[in-house]
RNA sequence: GGUUCCUUGACCGAGAGGCUAGGUAGCGGUCUGCAAAACCGUCGACAGCAGUUCGAAUCUGCUAGGAACCUCCA
């Protein structure tokens, strides 16, 4: 295997050279989505990222495990409150079961990310077909003295895991000033400190998802399933483990404390965080309702959004900025994303209908290389969409009669964009390809063939009005040198 | 308040001591029945101040502005 892909570590803050730990195999675990709500942009961030990863680790001779959960417990609680929402209180009135509403949004994640062309995880385990995985990983820190019981709850002692090992070790905190000023606060609080967190949660009455255990009836603690699920697919060591940025503390932090304190040593050797899509500057999150669903995207039907935009339109635009920077959205930028995605989709297409020449006239590059080097340098995706918009160019001046190509360097320019375009970066260029369409696309050629009689006759009426039509029908039509391109 | 980080041209974004990405938009041209596309050329930037250096967008310090995390969040 020739690599050297270098990927930053979250735990020492640099790109550090990967190494697997059971050549030629790879593990890696992501946080996915918590099924309670529509999938919106920020869910698209470490969905398509770490698609990256994984076809790149793919590509590089690896055997990769690559595990996503789908997290179903914990969060979802009865409405009481938000009486006015005519949804929750359809809801209510139905009584619809927990397992419908993640079933419900499960759907719609598995829709948007097939629409991305985001590849399914190996395995997509949910934390509710783990309860049993984590009531014995919960009995298993409480048995090395780093939880305690209290009402039915279980909590992990922060305290006496921050004695022995360094709780703060990838959010770079130093939990013991906390310690100092939080000892004295909290005494009536089931909790012994406010930083313990639940291991296992006594189910309040309006928790309608709960499991009996010997503590009590309840629910596992947030930060478990992926502890539990990721050492039962990927083992007590596994290479890496992906996520949002705003996962490091405490959800992850917390993870790595329950491994250590229920294996004695830590599982995941590369943490990955992508950065955070933000509007108008700031986060895009639930919380802060500032989000646009994916499906708003795709049909245009959020106030700003001028138009709709397609799911490869989405994945260029995320591609375009690197995963560990911000990328701020605005229609503006996603119109930019969208005519430069078709100018790669269009010289791609241009590539297939260049006839070889003899020799090459024009000035070309090793961009196989400079796109695996920029891969490798922790997925610079913008590096090597520059590098394909430059190929492009190039392809360009050819089509356009400016020069020619040899066949061997013809056939390297459709391997980069079918490598890199196609396969790493994941980008379609084909909406479909059904019969129906491929039909369809006959017909428009067809008409536009009589358009060009017509044009050689120098009929303008009929030919311009053959183009007014089938604009005002939404297709493009451009006059080449000798011939057309039409799109929609 | 604590921890981490950011500020690049009209917009989105790479780069991380000398070689000053890329896309979109703008401007000028070539081509064309017209239009569009394509091609060529062009404009245009490193928040401010001070320092290190032969040389700084890149390193250091300060100032200003902003963000994330410290509660669920991708």
């Amino acid at each position: 295997m020739q690599h050297k892909l270098y990927i930053h570590n979250t735990l020492n803050r640099q790109k550090e050279l990967f190494e697997p730990l059971n050549e030629p195999f790879v593990g890696m675990y992501v946080c996915g989505p918590t099924v309670y709500g529509d999938p919106h942009l920020g869910h698209a961030r470490p969905s398509i990222t770490f698609d990256i990863l994984f076809r790149w680790l793919r590509y590089s001779g690896y055997k990769v495990r690559y595990v996503r959960n789908i997290t179903d417990v914990g969060h979802l609680e009865h409405d009481a409150d938000e009486g006015e929402d005519k949804i929750a209180k359809k809801a209510r009135l139905e009584q619809i079961e927990p397992m419908e509403v993640v079933q419900y949004y499960t759907i719609r994640y598995h829709n948007a990310m097939n629409a991305l062309n985001v590849l399914p995880p190996s395995i997509e385990p949910r934390a509710s077909g783990h309860i049993l995985e984590q009531m014995e990983y919960v009995q298993k820190i409480i048995d090395n003295g780093f939880a305690y019981e209290s009402e039915g709850s279980v909590y992990f002692d922060v305290e006496k895991y921050n004695q022995k090992h360094h709780y703060g070790i990838l959010s770079g905190r130093n939990i013991e000033e906390i310690l100092e000023n939080t000892r004295s606060l909290d005494g009536q609080s089931e909790k012994r400190r406010s930083v313990d967190f639940a291991l296992w949660k006594k189910a309040s009455p309006e928790h309608i998802m709960r499991w009996q255990s010997k503590w009590s009836d309840g629910f596992p603690g947030w930060h478990l399933e992926c502890s539990a699920m990721g050492q039962k697919y990927l083992g007590e060591r596994f290479d890496i483990h992906g996520g949002g940025m705003d996962l490091i503390f405490p959800h992850h932090e917390c993870e790595i404390a329950q491994s250590v304190a229920s294996l004695g040593h830590s599982t995941v050797r590369y943490w990955m965080h992508n950065n955070m899509i933000t509007i108008n500057g700031q986060k895009m999150g639930k919380s802060l309702g500032n989000f646009i669903t994916l499906d708003e995207f795709f049909t245009g039907s959020h106030s700003l959004l001028t138009e709709a935009y397609s799911p490869m339109t989405i994945r260029f635009f995320i591609l375009q900025a690197h995963y560990r920077s911000t990328l701020d959205f605005s229609n503006e930028a996603l119109m930019a994303s969208q005519k430069g995605f078709l100018r790669l989709v269009e010289a791609y297409e241009r590539l297939q209908k260049i006839v070889p020449s003899k020799e090459t006239s024009v000035e070309i590059k090793d961009w196989n290389t400079l796109c695996m080097d920029a891969m490798n340098d922790d997925l610079n995706t913008p590096i090597v969409i520059s590098h394909l918009f430059d190929a492009a160019k190039t392809i360009n001046t050819v089509y356009d009669g400016k020069g020619t190509l040899s066949e061997t360097d013809l056939n390297m320019f459709k391997a980069v964009f079918r490598t890199y375009m196609i396969d790493i970066l994941g980008l379609k260029t084909e909406q479909g390809d059904s019969k129906y369409l491929d039909s369809y696309k006959k017909a428009i050629d067809l008409i536009l063939t009589l358009r060009l009689e017509a044009k050689q006759n120098k009929n303008w009426a009929l030919s311009d009005k053959i183009r007014d039509e089938l604009a005002s029908y939404g297709f493009v039509v451009k006059d080449t040198k000798d011939g057309f391109e039409w799109s929609l």
